[in-house]
DNA sequence: ACAAATTTAGACAGGCTTGTCCAATTCGTC
DNA sequence: GACGAATTGGACAAGCCTGTCTAAATTTGT
């Protein structure tokens, strides 16, 4: 295990005061001097770190979104298996458990840091998101007003059931988030669904 | 300021490890030793910290239920209104933002105080928020399969604007908060609206 | 006003952590 | 095998924090 991996699990366990430096090296595998000779001092492991977990939950993040159903056979089925990706991959798993809480630990400590994060992750990736709900829309597959409140929602709904496991750092298992997706697409499909009214099409060009 | 008030904010900014007694007492306007002879040691202090927070965010919370609109007369008017109360006196003011701050941190740390919380917290909240949902359900507002899971999602709605503020730990604006809830609600009414048989209506209803 | 209880400031020991230094050892590469 | 680079273990000083102790000052109750 690297030892910036090491450093973000032990950061993420006892937050950054409480992370010892001999407790990284050992976890890591190597000594502390080595550790001193890769990062030089505390604070920019720990920046060294963030900047790690940024970079790969963006990665995840967007390689995700690329899989997003444009051109989607079930709507609802190909909504679900898009959003247990999503959690699977970039917000239930070890790099996105630990930048989560490294943000809500530490954000306040270094605003600068997570500004770039902040601009870099949610904006552009809520901005992604949003283009893709759009185009659904504008092929006909959804109602929707405003693609950014949207594409919020649809994250805030397939994560509703997830909320008290994140809160506590915890894993959610394949099932919990499964059923979470499940629930949330459906209601988040019952708001947005194209409307079926003899008017439909005029409703859909309202919104447009 | 109470030393537990000033110990809230202190193992809120700095984290367990980092908080320390000095700085407590300093913020208290007492000597360190008046911190000793009132909790004790600094694990004993922290447990009182979370236990008083844990009570009064559950009294602000069965408080603010208390006001649900069981009988309303306009019901996205109403709702709004419920979940701005609930976000200005639960969620964003001092309490709610600190406890939710300790247990992400801490939480892993003390599992039982955290599941003593979670029991008497979040379980009985919802349960008990879902109730006034099934009884709107019932008396013909709304139409809804699981109130659990409505009750969830309709949480996860009004807040999901808010999400990035909360995760920085800020505080966001009176507007923000309206802002969200009134989309959070328009697209919970959407999905859960009762159904009327002419289709019509319903898109009307979409964007009023 | 007086006595008891509480609070205070400061000193203090003990422990832990950071970051440096260094000699010995191991590793990679030719 | 040999040589330079990296790694290791351990010692080390300096600083910080916890928790205790004490004697003085202050508050409280009567």
């Amino acid at each position: 295990m690297s030892v910036v991996d090491a450093a973000a699990s032990v950061f993420c366990r006892e937050g950054y005061a409480g992370a010892n430096i001999d407790l990284i090296a050992a976890e890591a595998g190597v000594s502390r001097q080595t550790v001193y000779n890769h990062h030089g001092d505390k604070e920019k492991l720990f920046v060294a770190v963030v900047r790690d977990l940024t970079e790969r939950c963006n990665a995840g993040i967007f390689a995700t979104i690329a899989s997003f159903p444009d051109q989607p056979t079930d709507l609802e089925a190909d909504l679900v298996a898009f959003a247990v990706r999503m959690n699977r991959n970039c917000i239930c798993n070890r790099d996105g458990r630990f930048l989560r809480k490294l943000i809500q630990a530490e954000g306040e400590r270094y605003p600068e840091l997570f500004a770039e994060w902040r601009e870099q992750g949610p904006g552009r990736t809520w901005s992604a998101l949003a283009a893709r709900f759009a185009r659904l829309a504008f092929a006909g597959h959804l109602s929707i007003g405003d693609p950014d409140v949207a594409a919020r929602q649809f994250l805030a709904l397939v994560n509703a059931e997830l909320q008290i496991t994140f809160m506590l750092g915890g894993m959610p298992t394949e099932e919990e988030v499964l059923r979470s997706a499940t629930n949330g697409v459906r209601t988040f499909l019952s708001a947005f669904a194209r409307k079926k009214s003899p008017a439909g099409k005029q409703a859909a060009l309202v919104h447009a």
